[in-house]
DNA sequence: TGTACATCAGTGAACGCGCGTTCACTGATGTAC
DNA sequence: TGTACATCAGTGAACGCGCGTTCACTGATGTAC
């Protein structure tokens, strides 16, 4: 949270910061929306409101809202790469435990962030420019693809248990996140990812 | 499609239809911005062009947009409870049968109607009305409960088969739908279900 | 060291858009007598 | 059978809202000479 460098010094004295950090303003603006207001709040305007701006000045940057938004799931993926990896690296060598914990990378996540993950992964496609975030979509999904490697496929399909993997966790953290049939479920408590683990019958390759 | 009885005949000659058809009317039309445009152009007065009325003409029958699409989900939840039943009842009596039969009555659903579905599962909820849908999703769980009451918990809940066979099949869904890393999968085809199916290790209470 | 100029990230006003909602109205239908 | 009235589902105009975008501008910064 706090670090001995106060994050509002300003620009670093000796430093001529050429090209100024509006753009980072505004992403970091926009993750706030995100967490505090949800995604039905994130316009440009309240964007730039938030960065202390004029709700013109975002378009020296960015080309648009598509763009703007595209840079924000960027983000939202290196997060989510780095939920994932780290757990990935705490966990050993054991490749069911390596599994285990980048699906809890995103589990956790996708609890810590309900509004950016709607963005990522609900958004219209046209209402977010791809090209930005493509390459950080890629890195995380490549930590999936590498983490199941070690596993032989449970169908006929190579990406089998990619597909499997990520279809259950993805639907459990909807779940989690409230959507879907919440109303109809009688629970008693927040479902519990132990209580599905038993579906990852994957083996070992 | 078509019936002996054509759909454009008007109201019935001697039938003095009290209340009117609108509310009806703008529902289907509802769901046909929702097929052909998708959940961004669900707007009220798109709805109400596509009926052929004016703008203001749906206040005399529905409280105000959340209502209307409370009323669209309600018809959602009622189609995919008779998209799963349909199949389960064909599936004849075994258990797992009827549990992939409800699996694949979903897929379906999700499948055929991708904007129904964002609306149904994705819309944020202030924007949607629950009252109006919830005992259409009420009926529509209890399908999934009742199929999965054969099957002892996989985990220590009692609701565990229930939470993994919905994570599994909506998030495969989800896959099917486009969302999420879509553009990081390198698929060859069309995910299949059948490749995940491994997944479903559920066995008989 | 001083001057003229170019660059560029901001401002603030204005634009048009589609939205949900409101409101006085109208004309058809049903009903009481 | 005829008349007066109430009901109600529509119309069309108007409202205010927030939105993304555009545009002339300004003032600071950097640079060439």
């Amino acid at each position: 949270m706090s670090s001995i460098q106060p994050d509002t010094a300003g620009p670093p004295p000796g430093g001529a910061r050429k090209t100024g950090d509006l753009p980072d303003r505004l992403i970091a603006s926009g993750l706030e929306i995100l967490a505090e207001e949800g995604l039905g709040k994130l316009t440009l305007r309240r964007v730039a409101a938030r960065a202390g701006v004029s709700h013109a000045a975002p378009a020296h940057h960015f080309k648009g809202l598509p763009q703007l938004l595209g840079c924000i799931c960027r983000v939202g993926y290196d997060n989510l790469t780095e939920a994932m990896v780290t757990r990935r690296d705490r966990a050993g060598l054991a490749p069911r435990a390596r599994l285990i914990a980048i699906c809890e990378g995103y589990l956790a996540f996708a609890r810590d962030n309900p509004g950016l993950v709607q963005l990522m992964f609900n958004a219209l496609p046209e209402a977010v420019s791809r090209p930005e975030m493509q390459e950080a979509a890629d890195r995380a999904y490549g930590v999936l693809q590498e983490t199941c490697a070690a596993f032989e496929p449970v169908g006929d399909a190579a990406d089998s248990t990619e597909t499997m993997v990520w279809s259950l966790v993805h639907g459990f953290a909807f779940l989690g996140l409230g959507y879907g049939f919440e109303q109809a479920r009688r629970v008693t408590r927040a479902p519990d990812f132990e209580d599905i683990l038993p579906a990852l019958t994957v083996r070992l390759a």
